[in-house]
DNA sequence: GATGCCGGGGT
DNA sequence: ACCCCGGCATC
């Protein structure tokens, strides 16, 4: 870490690293910005400044002023530029001590300089850390490097620029934010005492720091030194805070580090993220389901809509926070699930999402039971994905060990489709239910009670009188299946009811159930 | 011989 | 997974 520190300062002291510096924070400050508000009176510009300005006075200005005269022609202008612009801020904004501690460069300085205070201060209380930090420069007298000074304003979190004098509410909400983009990142950056940074960003972003920065050069080894060990995604915990503010403290060069770990893994977190695992956030007032992709929408949401805040003002006391959760979806089962019920609903145009009200039968209304309590996206899907079980294909049914019967209601039975047999025997029924959606026979394989062939009988075809009879028997079998398989050698005893060959004959092979047709065991006529 | 269907192979 | 068929057991 200490050589690391070393580094740093030299890259910042040199005007390269400097530049470069400063190039990267804009873009990292930016995007923090933007994750935790998106009402900040100022666009992204303003935040360069700020930036640029981090935590300086004059003094810092001279020195900068300096440093751009060290010759770097296109970072210089702006920088001067920035530090006026930094400086008349400082004076309106006051407090705002955020914009101050948005420091550019290394907070390793600074954590030397102000042992942990300043650090920890800024996360738990930015705006009195920034104060703390102007107060704690002027006291120093300016004597502070500038290496080391620009970091002071901590540029860990990402602070509303408009922050409301109430720091504490910000600092909660900013900690909210924090663990949320941490979660959203599944990478975990275990060691990344700023997690946030990686997290917050939107891919975009992080293409656009890791440019900058990786020009640097010096970030790569950086992440390889993680040491540190951090829990991994401790989302919506205090503990995750303070685990964060702990090792910032510990170490000011994680911050610089955590970065150029997101950059060594900035490739693992998109890909994870386009694994599927979305992260939304559900607000948990009473009524409403509403669920937003962003932590600070649903802050936002929260705050208007139940809170009866102004919509206008990002004032918050943190009191969202208890009012929404994360769920993650996994995008990849929601597709899936979506795309395997479309297919599978042959009976019914367009089936919905959720399960069509049932015919008072219990099977389905045990199910829609089940689907009552998706409030969660993932339980819908997990709901949804076995519904696609439901479509019994009864020409093979025979070859899974559930019964090709379940219990239906017995309007629903013969009605429903899932005989291959028979042409036209998709329709559904008046209800305009369909089998698709019944559930799994498996469920029910041991059910007992009223129980008929969902299979329709094709044209022609007699309905065995003792269907239920069958298919009791059919289940029974299914629970023997074991045993019977279990003496080898020993074969099923054909089974005395009539088969579709000898019911149809060899002229009407069409109409033989496809067991038979496959010279399995008939699936028809079961015995 | 006819039938039922298991086991296995092809796609 | 779907489909087909050889071959064996049973009737």
């Amino acid at each position: 870490m200490e050589s690391k520190c070393i580094l740093e300062k030299s890259s910042v002291v040199t005007s390269v690293g400097g530049v470069v510096d400063f190039n990267y924070r804009l873009g990292r400050y930016k995007s923090r910005v933007t994750a935790v508000e998106k009402n900040s009176y100022t666009p992204g510009p303003i935040f360069y400044k700020y930036v640029t300005d981090g935590g300086s006075t004059a003094a810092v200005k001279n020195e900068r002023t300096s440093f751009a005269g060290s010759g770097h022609s296109p970072g210089v202008g702006v920088l001067q530029d920035v530090e006026k612009t930094g400086l008349r801020d400082q004076k309106d904004i006051g407090s705002t001590g955020i914009l101050k501690r948005a420091s550019p460069t290394l907070c390793l300085g600074t954590v030397r300089q102000l042992p942990g205070s300043s650090i920890s201060l800024d996360i738990r209380n930015p705006g009195k850390q920034a104060e703390l930090a102007n107060s704690f420069r002027a006291a120093q007298g300016q004597n502070v490097p500038q290496a080391q000074r620009q970091p002071l304003p901590s540029s860990h979190i990402p602070v509303p620029r408009n922050r409301n004098p109430s720091g504490h509410a910000d600092k909660e909400v900013m900690a909210a934010t924090v663990l949320t983009s941490l979660s959203t990142s599944p990478l975990v950056l275990c060691p990344s005492s700023v997690p946030t940074e990686p997290a917050s960003k939107t891919l975009k972003e992080v293409l656009s720091a890791s440019y900058s920065s990786s020009t640097s050069g010096n970030w790569s080894w950086d992440a390889s030194d993680q040491s540190v060990p951090s829990t991994p995604s401790p989302p919506l915990s205090k503990d995750a805070n303070l685990g964060f503010l702990h090792s910032s403290q510990g170490d000011g060069a994680n911050e610089d580090v955590s970065e150029s770990t997101h950059f060594m893994f900035d490739d693992p977190i998109p890909r994870k993220r386009k694994n599927s695992m979305k992260v939304m956030f559900k607000c948990l007032w009473k009524n409403c389901e509403k669920v937003l992709s962003t932590s600070s929408g649903i802050q936002r949401h929260i705050r208007t809509v139940h809170l009866g805040r102004n919509s206008d003002s990002d004032y918050s006391d943190g009191e969202e926070d208890f009012y929404y959760s994360e769920i993650e979806v996994n995008m990849d089962s929601l597709t899936e699930g979506l795309s395997s019920l479309t297919p599978t609903s042959p009976t019914t145009a367009g089936p919905p999402p959720i399960f069509p009200p049932p015919l008072s039968d219990v099977s389905h209304s045990e199910y829609i039971a089940v689907n009552g309590s998706q409030s969660h996206l993932p339980s819908l899907l997990s709901q949804s994905a076995p519904s696609t079980l439901c479509h019994i294909r009864t020409d093979h049914a025979y070859q899974a060990t559930a019964p090709v019967s379940i219990p239906v209601g017995p309007e629903l039975a013969g009605i429903g489709s899932g005989n291959g047999i028979g042409p036209g025997t998709g329709t559904g029924t008046g209800n305009g239910i369909s089998v698709s959606w019944q559930p799994p026979p498996v469920i029910f394989k041991g059910a007992p009670g009223p129980v008929t062939h969902v299979r329709t009988v094709s044209i022609g075809e007699k309905r065995q009188p003792a269907t239920s009879t069958h298919a009791a028997v059919n289940k029974n079998h299914a629970l023997i299946t074991p045993q019977t398989k279990s003496a080898p050698g020993t074969r099923k005893p054909r089974g005395e009811a009539k088969k579709c060959r000898k019911v149809y004959g060899m002229e009407k092979r069409d109409m033989w159930c496809t067991a038979c047709r496959w010279k399995k065991a008939c699936q028809r006529f079961t015995d």
